[in-house]
DNA sequence: GCCCATGCCTAAAGCCTTTAGGCAACCCTC
DNA sequence: GAGGGTTGCCTAAAGGCTTTAGGCATGGGC
């Protein structure tokens, strides 16, 4: 019988596939299996188990994620620069739904290291380089930034602007705009913290 | 021998603890009969399915969520309300993350519309009415604050700001100072789009 | 006190995961 | 080019979760 040729990189990407079409939370192993036409013990001789899978999947996702990223920040800067990476994810996630969630599975410490999420976190502050922050305050906002870019991607994935006016093109420009004066203004504030509670 | 009197709520009650034990992911139908001391089976005359059980839960945590934010919103207004909307959620995740995972469950067109999805984007527009906005914008708005608050608690579950400095709810402060801060002067922009891509 | 409805049970099929052990195909060496 | 070892996929099997069908007994109502 003719070997399939399986490899842990195929049965990934095969996975990521199988992501895109029926939800990451549905991706199992013998799915995979069956589109390569192969017996499901035969998977496990490339892959640990089906968590080992999708941390797979998932490790390719933010790499491909990652790659997008920084093609996309390549010779931008400030406003062009933050509009071209918010764009990133969010097109990622139209494009790639079960990539998408496939990147926000919970990794251990050690596989999270050793991930592209780290490169993630490196280009939201090469990006809020053009805005000039002091130290505690860009870790502020690098935490802002990726709450929103995930936080607005999220909801507009699980339907929650669709068939509502106005349009979610319309929110997210008027959003970006806004998280860009924010940026420019960030340190123009109120002094210190007069917050209650 | 004795019945264990099973009703929908009862189950849906058991499903949110063990989804806070074991992750929303993990909640069975057999390990909720298990807790019940009871077959497996005997389950489905209350609950059509694993779905419907779990999309009980996501109503349920819906309606508890919403229920906290309308005591928290009572009486407050402007950046006082504000921060007490977005600990509301900050705080159920972290008290209830299996809870709170299902309040994220994608729920049918159907079920989202009686849900007390409603009552949330109510508070968050009756939250804004402290800050004056027009009307797209205060749909832009809307959408903002859901998805900070959303992709905030998100990110902290994920463990994505747990032991790197400054801590969480110090970033967690700031950023509701920025938002505050935009929401106050979000008509005073720039005056149209002047947006590229 | 009887009777029916309801509630939980047994049984069973289907699908997924994971481990163990086996045979055959491939590659490397002689 | 043949032998031999390694690697790759297979069969077998156990265990878990889901879901449906059908049965018996409990418990409330008459």
């Amino acid at each position: 019988m003719v070997r399939a040729g399986l490899t842990p990189e195929r049965l990934t990407q095969a996975g990521a596939e199988l992501a895109d079409e029926v939800g990451f939370e549905e991706v199992t192993v013998s799915e995979v299996a069956r589109r390569f036409d192969v017996k499901v013990a035969s998977l496990y001789s490339h892959v640990k188990n089906s968590r080992d899978l999708k941390a797979r999947i998932a490790l390719l996702s933010l790499e491909e994620l990652a790659d997008r990223a920084a093609d996309a920040l390549a010779g931008r800067a400030g406003k062009d620069a933050l509009i071209a990476l918010a764009d990133v994810y969010r097109d990622y996630a139209r494009e790639h739904p079960g990539r998408y969630a496939a990147a926000q599975f919970r990794l251990t410490p050690a596989e999270a290291a050793a991930s592209a999420g780290i490169r993630h976190s490196q280009m939201t502050r090469a990006l809020l380089r053009g805005y000039d922050l002091p130290e505690p305050d860009q870790t502020h906002a690098v935490r802002l930034l990726g709450s929103v870019f995930h936080g607005y991607v999220d909801l507009e994935l699980a339907g929650g602007f669709s068939h509502s006016a106005p349009d979610s093109q319309e929110s997210w420009s008027r959003i970006l705009d806004a998280l860009d004066t924010l940026l420019r203004n960030w340190s123009a504030e109120p002094p210190e913290g007069d917050r209650e509670k």
